[in-house]
DNA sequence: ACCATTCAATTGGTCTGACCATACATTTGG
DNA sequence: CCAAATGTATGGTCAGACCAATTGAATGGT
């Protein structure tokens, strides 16, 4: 006797999906490239505008195209960037209620090794960039703009990691970042002797880098990100996002 | 004069998913709650079932909820997991045609500390894991079965990393597995002596996890890594994907 | 010839209402 | 009491219409 098991009917949506973000990612459609009107995507695919129309909105929530509406309007092929993982990433973290301090701890897992790369590939642009953010955070740190000097920290860190040039831990430490900044404790960067020391340390971790010592720029911004994790680690468990 | 800047005018789908994201990532609705029939959604937004359904397809690209037809079926909260991450990682790594000497760097930043991490925290049953990976590496390599050398090679890696009961660095090594795995140059393999030296590399560091010696775990597992980095930068450059 | 205004065409956004497919609940008949 | 037939709630798909935004083309005044 044939022995039929449950077959998997996919949805017209997903296959059509399936199908352009292979043609997408293949490179057959080109960032910029525009996709067909909806109504013609429906005439040549067979389906309905309804379905063609979600199957838009899943290559939308990849990052893959962008949607304009009007006269030469239309879906185009998009260049992905760390949007969407930054997204995921922070739906991971609030829906699961991670701890901050496993953000934390993985924030100086990627960091220091981030620093190494660093100082071996930058460019005077990104010194300059590191530079900018220091500034910033320098100038935030004097006329007592906590707000400000907090944000100015997150950029110096992405700054360094994007130094490193590579993309998958400017993703990653993108991502974190956001979840990092609406987690931290604006309070506990009140103090002046906090902040000073926050600074010094990124002018020894920036000095390594100009250098080009690999070794330094990672030694010095392990201790960098350590002394924080510590100083999270002995205040009262917090969580990101509000899971009871 | 009045100065009306062009307002942007938000899409309801959108809108509504917002709406709803929100209240899961809350806690307002947990996981496993069923949400209202698409109907009865497009009553109480007052939208139409089209919008509704343009909703629970965002969603349902986040990982936050499941649909099931048929009769007591509808959409219900899912536990968000690494799945979302892993294919908007995915498709950054294929769609930015990054090389695969930079994912080898990613990987060579963050196993080190994860390592470290699992000495630090693993449990019996971590151990018991990473020791079911070790046999099947060990199997498939005494057979001469390379694809499934390669595949029991990356579950041990995975599974190292889980032991650091860090849930953020779970999933970026997944994410970076799964475009790590199509990469990979079974070739390579086709060695006994590579296999054994990979085979030995891994004693050893599963060794340090067992003896909860941090420092050994992660020097150890920086040196296996960074052996593999060198390797595949003394080969022509190798990108992931197929741009051109 | 030039420029502002108006109009028309194209395209995505939304809605309505219908029907199909699936999975489960209920009823029915033995 | 059980198995089969039937009913029903639910998502999946479709067709067609109209609205909203954008832009190109036609128009007309200077």
């Amino acid at each position: 006797m044939l022995d039929i098991k449950p077959v998997h009917v996919p949805k017209a949506a997903d296959v059509l999906a399936d199908l352009l973000r292979e043609k997408i990612l293949k490179g057959e459609l080109r960032e910029g490239a525009d996709l067909p009107a909806e109504r013609d995507l429906g005439i040549q695919s067979g389906l309905s505008r309804a379905s063609v129309r979600e199957t838009l909105r899943i290559l939308e929530g990849d990052g893959l195209i962008t949607t304009r509406i009007g006269r030469n309007g239309g879906s185009s092929v998009a260049r992905p960037n760390t949007e969407s993982i930054e997204r995921s990433v922070g739906i991971y973290i609030r829906g699961l209620g991670i701890r901050l301090e496993a953000v934390l701890e993985t924030r100086s897992a990627i960091e220091p090794p981030s620093a190494r790369f660093a100082a071996m590939h930058r460019t005077e642009e990104d010194l300059a960039e590191i530079e900018k953010c220091q500034a910033k955070l320098e100038h935030a740190s004097e006329i007592g703009d906590v707000e400000a000097y907090v944000r100015a920290n997150l950029d110096w860190h992405v700054q360094v990691v994007r130094a490193s040039h590579n993309e998958l831990l400017i993703a990653f430490i993108s991502a974190i970042s956001q979840s990092f900044y609406v987690a931290t404790d604006i309070e506990g960067f009140n103090s002046r002797e906090v902040r000073d020391a926050v600074i010094r340390a990124h002018r020894r971790v920036a000095e390594a880098i100009r250098a080009g010592d690999g070794d330094a720029a990672a030694r010095r911004m392990a201790r960098h990100v350590g002394a924080y994790v510590d100083d999270v680690r002995n205040t009262p468990a917090k969580f990101i996002g509000n899971r009871s």
